[in-house]
DNA sequence: TATAGGGTTGTAACCGGTATCAATACTACA
DNA sequence: TGTAGTATTGATACCGGTTACAACCCTATA
């Protein structure tokens, strides 16, 4: 099943087989037809490990996510393995699992693997971990928040900060001012910049700031409900809450119910993604708009980019795509809050 | 950045580089720490394409799900991936969205990266493509239903028939009678044991099969809210929906509510998989509790048994797991469908 | 002292391909 | 008919490792 097989079965030398592959025009088309015949007749294909030896490339492509079971980077997930995959490129999923040493691992694995190219969402990496990469010839593309101190990378993502201003601007709107805000702890910098716009909405509001209304927690439905139940327990206990992702809204929505408090009567949420779950739920969840799939898409565009030009000067590139805000029932009407406060 | 330099620097020849990395013991200690000390220097891994083409394995695994946008698969995939992960072998995680061409087209790259193993999860393949894995030599394993025509496959499932059976029996218990069932298109299957099930549950009570209550439709929130339209305009409406997957549920009970219909009160419902969401949804869902993660768990370890002893009589191993009706809000009460029915 | 045997190392064949270069055959043209 | 030019093919070095085998050194024993 090797190529010395077909050759000897073609009568030819293995050279003229590996040019019907590689070079088809430069074969006489008799023997051309006589060794395809052979190598369909033996189901040969030749060896993955031989060619990356010789070309050194993979066709195949590292995406590393911070969870799987996360919709919301699944769905950017989809985004990336569309372009790939008609790109005729492979795509290698690794599962971060929110711990920088997974992620590590995960990428050394990435390059001992020869993958040409990597898409990196919402990593934690750091920048030397990134440089590393990059070093090994390997072109890189971050999908989602930058640590901040990762230069000459390019980066597809959102204007966190502006939406999560937005999101609370809109709860201010609408009458609330006990706003509180659950905001996942990874990816760090990205969650930063979500309480970053929140507290910019409040200051600009003339609204003081309560610590107690920060609360952070893993981005997961259960960590939403521990931070919900915590919030719910506190005395002056706020009116609206922002949330940093929507799993975290349903996990707080959940604690609402269990202890019998009303969404959003007596608290209303906004959350942030855009799920597909998120306008499911009882009541349907006002959220940030987010759009995964074509984060996903731009992203994985931009790495094929590069590594189909080698990177001529792509590097360097922001792509910032736009986010809205999306207004369903969990934050209540004007009207109806006037009523209740 | 290769052997030969590593070689040069050391001042050892390169087949003393090689072994100590791969029989240690056989190197002087004070040669071989003077060749670690250059590795080290010099960050130098083997190449991975050569090494393969030695051993002929690739430390990795394939696994093929139907869609990686549906949390239930995910959460095999899970299983899949943290087995996988902790025998220090990578997953190449292949989405074949529902299509068999698809389905074909990731086995043959599989096959041509030559990975140590395949899981396919509730495939739609059919057995001569699986024997053409097998035949390559590579183990595989399946994971869900099987299509009934493929023997000597170890596979882990469940009993999706008597699953459903207890599902539409429940119903019939608390006193319905005109229960419909929306079943997913793919895979075929699958499917339709779960609706053998919810057959054999009504003919056992006699209640005559109505076949308009059989909705087929595509396994997504989608498909479900238009079947659960398309039931709901029905001329005799059931009252209660067995469906064959959570998501499918989700998307009809939202149908239900478009359409100012009561659930449970008008229309109970009964969901299978009980994704993290299931018990999230208002009213939360009654559903079969498929122990999805412990499925990859164990079909993954099932892969690697066969991996580790190169397939002693293991194949032909049927694992079923336990699977078991979850009850919640969304089928009503006895008392209370006394009042209403 | 000669020799057997273990420990350590180098040489070179090999894994299965690709690609360079030279060799050959064939054509066209002077 | 001689020769240049082109089309086609084969022999072989090479990609970067692994390993069988041989060679060497050294020590222990007869």
């Amino acid at each position: 099943m090797n190529i010395k097989e077909v050759a000897k079965k073609a009568g030819v030398s293995v050279a003229t087989v590996s040019r019907v592959l590689n070079h088809p025009e430069s074969v006489a088309p008799d023997t051309k037809q006589r060794i395809l015949d052979v190598i369909q007749e033996l189901e040969y294909t030749p060896n993955w490990f031989a060619r990356g030896l010789n070309f050194n490339k993979t066709d195949t492509i590292g995406l590393l996510i911070p969870n799987i079971l996360n919709p919301s980077y699944m769905e950017i997930a989809k985004g990336v393995e569309d372009v790939s995959h008609q790109k005729n490129c492979n795509t290698l999923l690794c599962n971060g699992e929110n711990a920088i040493e997974k992620e590590r691992k995960y990428v050394d694995i990435l390059i001992k693997r020869r993958v040409d190219g990597i898409v990196l969402v919402s990593s934690l990496l750091e920048s030397d971990n990134i440089e590393n990469i990059t070093k090994q010839g390997i072109p890189v593309v971050l999908i989602g928040e930058n640590r901040g101190d990762i230069k000459g990378i390019p980066i597809v993502r959102i204007d966190c900060e502006g939406a999560s201003y937005k999101a609370v601007r809109h709860l201010i709107d609408i009458g609330y001012k006990d706003i509180a805000i659950i905001y996942g702890s990874t990816p760090e910098k990205e969650n930063k910049r979500k309480v970053d716009g929140y507290r910019q909405a409040l200051a600009e509001e003339g609204i003081t700031e309560r610590e107690e209304y920060l609360q952070e927690a893993p981005n997961t439905i259960e960590g939403g409900y521990i931070a919900g139940k915590r919030l719910n327990d506190l005395k002056h206990r706020p009116r609206a809450i922002f949330t940093s992702s929507d799993l975290l809204a349903f996990g707080a929505i959940d604690a609402m119910k269990d202890h019998g408090v009303k969404v959003p009567e007596e608290v209303a949420f906004v959350g942030f993604d855009n799920i597909r779950m998120s306008n499911l739920i009882e009541p349907k969840l006002t959220t940030v708009e987010k759009p995964m799939h074509k984060m996903g898409v731009v992203g994985a565009r931009l790495l094929f980019d590069i590594i189909d030009t080698k990177g001529e000067d792509i590097t360097n590139r922001e792509i910032l795509l736009q986010s809205k805000l999306k207004i369903r029932k969990s934050c209540g009407h004007k009207e109806r809050i006037g009523e209740i406060f």
